[in-house]
DNA sequence: ATTATTTTTTAAATATATTAATAAATTAAA
DNA sequence: TTTAATTTATTAATATATTTAAAAAATAAT
């Protein structure tokens, strides 16, 4: 069995041309249907793929020797004739690292071939500040993680990071954190941990997650929205991660849509995650405890200010009226923003994930009557409404799967 | 030489597999790279299209048998070395109908495979209203115009036809405009005329003029911003255009942007359109003259209400004051909007196009600094404003290659 | 249980594309 | 002017993929 690295440098490498390259490339279309659909039979590659059968086979008995594919054996009963044996990824093969850098801790995971998160640690402690001391924190945790797999070193294709604010993939820069470095971050990471490094901004990881393995199905074009105590959100068209000239697409949270006074972190005044997103949120809702609500949420908490995003939602689903009451605020909000979008994008499906997403109907609601005032029937009546389904997991699964998606891709 | 017909079915034909299947699509694939790059050598196509020299020779012979392909000759000195020959599509083998239906006139042309327009007919006498009676003039029209071509009926691959409002190009259906019936409206008129219809959004299709043949160069992801009575968006990703689900994506002047009280013609209150729009700027323009400003554009139409854009529009190139004023009222509240646009597409290249553009500077600048003053500077530093360079010929050109890329489409 | 039917898989034959080699065209240098 | 160098176009030879046919595997019907 080939070692990860020869698989690697044989998938990546580019003086091949000829025959070799067609060869090349149609290995890559056979890993990737495998990947984005399920496993297959010869045949149904061959349709799919307007490749002869036996060429197909060819490629994927050479598959199997690179110990990538796997035949696992007959089909089910499909009415009359021979039943076809079905092939697809071989599940401990390869193996990807994603990890989830939020605000105060950070999810990591390790990914195998057939989508099962083989270890996974939740909540980490962590704090993430724009300081060489962060960094080196958490470089830390992921030696650490690293340190302690149930899989062999060369058998990780890479790590995928996830990152809040601007980054742009292809160069490996960060932009809104750990920003100090002529060098890109992605470098400086690899240098440290001798692994390869991809960064990706969080909420289009956290998107890409949902269309691999979470609610997306057949859906072409797909938005998700991000709801944390920022707004970010992914774009998905023609079934691909859409990212923009620099990688900085999506940056919903930041248009303007509020006449306010509220300066955001971005520095500009009336973003609408001044006014749509958890911060606010938490604004409001400690705005109105003040001026005499009241909520349970103090009980829970004992505390009477400084409360967290997840204590306003656990108080929501508990059934606190002041909390549903200020989530609902914030929906409208968003929901107006949707409808923005809607207009702009015509998608098929829009997703509403982040933590905010685990308060369910109080915010779905709010939200999905805001699209009904503010955009287009015509165009909104053509679009779904989810919730997103991978939960916390969401950013930990993305951030594996853009590792894989590289693997896979072709140039 | 095979006739229109016979390269239709040929193209189309969905019964072909294996080997035949790949043939015709390479041909498409060469095709396409004549359509959108230019002029090639063999060698270039054998690099470009991964296909060995010879295979690529067979295919460019067999193309200039069908009369679609022309041998150029030999290519200018390159240095060293034997100068090899260009080939190309042939000019006067193929041509397309374009009719570009606005408010108060019809815009129709024939173009033929070099992106000549060899017959054009500018602001022909039309009113747009949605009655059976209008559709039945447009018809007249394009009949008219297919009688007295300089090329055979059979030659002519299909007429584009550019509506406002909401189209679906797939169904052929149209929801704003000639509605009246329940087959779809590309059906309708394909019966009447007898040659195949394409309709299309009028934003989009300019758009796809200015793509193709216009403002654009190596960029990927563009936005075309349509500034007329109404304001219309044509969206490029990727290097193809965007149409969301239902072919409704880029909606820009019904995002909600405002909280006054004026009611758009969609039915909602607040769009963009309500005050950012040509339709806007006549309103405001007629505002300032009744409260007592003055202009030259009461001198130069002899009238004291009733102003059309085109009027004001040439008031401001005229140095008029208050048109230039009321342009940068509109122009800055357009930015605003644009600024949106940049933050979620974080495009390559944003195009100012439609009648208003024709005022230059005077809607440039005052978009550009809104943009300065509303996008994310990260973003926005990486996006090109430019404004269109078709004019008046960018809707015909666009439905002229669209039909164009429907006849080399796969699948 | 045997035979017919259907489908996949393998194998052989055919068709096809690529590679390598040659010829042709062009420029620069001898 | 001739020769060498360079690149393209064409051809012939080789490698490759596809097609066709045959075999194998599975099920249903007789």
């Amino acid at each position: 069995m080939a070692t990860i690295k020869k698989i690697f440098s044989d998938l990546h490498n580019e003086s091949i041309d000829g025959v070799a390259y067609k060869n090349l490339h149609l290995k890559k279309q056979i890993l990737t249907y495998f990947a984005n659909t399920s496993d297959a039979t010869i045949t149904e590659l061959s349709r799919e793929l307007n490749f002869s059968a036996p060429k197909i086979a060819e490629l994927l008995t050479e598959l199997q020797k690179d110990g990538l594919v796997k035949d696992y054996g007959k089909a089910e009963d499909s009415g009359v004739g021979r039943r076809p044996n079905r092939y697809g990824l071989k599940p401990n093969s390869i193996f990807f690292v994603g990890v989830d850098v939020k605000k105060f801790h950070i999810n990591i995971g390790l990914l195998d071939l057939k989508n099962t998160l083989v270890k996974y640690q939740e909540k980490v402690a962590f704090t993430l500040n724009n300081t060489p001391k962060s960094l080196d924190a958490l470089c830390a945790i992921i030696q650490g993680f690293l340190k302690g797999l149930p899989a062999r070193k060369d058998q990780i294709a890479g790590v995928g990071i996830n990152l809040s604010g601007r980054i742009n993939y292809k160069t490996g820069y960060s932009y809104s954190f750990f920003n100090f470095s002529e060098e890109p971050l992605s470098k400086i990471m690899e240098d440290k941990l001798g692994i390869p490094i991809y960064l990706e901004n969080d909420s289009r990881a956290m998107a890409y997650g949902e269309f691999c393995n979470g609610a997306v199905g057949p859906e072409k074009d797909v938005l998700y929205i991000n709801m944390d105590y920022g707004i970010g959100m992914g774009v998905m068209i023609n079934g691909q991660l859409y990212y923009g000239k620099s990688g900085f697409a999506g940056e919903f949270g930041h248009i303007h849509a509020f006449n306010n006074e509220i300066i955001c972190h971005c520095g500009k005044k009336g973003c609408l995650e001044t006014e749509a997103s958890g911060q606010a949120l938490v604004r409001l809702f400690s705005e109105r405890l003040c001026a005499g609500a009241t909520s349970i949420v103090t009980k829970i908490t004992r505390k009477t200010q400084d409360f967290l995003l997840d204590d306003i939602i656990a108080a929501a689903n508990h059934d606190d009226v002041l909390a549903i009451e200020c989530i609902a605020v914030i929906g409208e909000k968003m929901g107006e923003g949707i409808a923005t979008l809607i207009n702009l994008f015509n998608p098929d499906l829009v997703i509403l994930g982040g933590s905010l997403s685990a308060t369910g109907a109080y915010i779905r609601l709010p939200v999905k009557s805001a699209i009904f005032k503010y955009s287009l029937s015509l165009v909104s009546n053509e679009t779904h409404l989810k919730m997103a389904e991978l939960g916390e997991k969401a950013g930990v699964m993305g951030a594996c799967l853009l590792v894989r998606s590289r693997l896979f891709a072709f140039e």
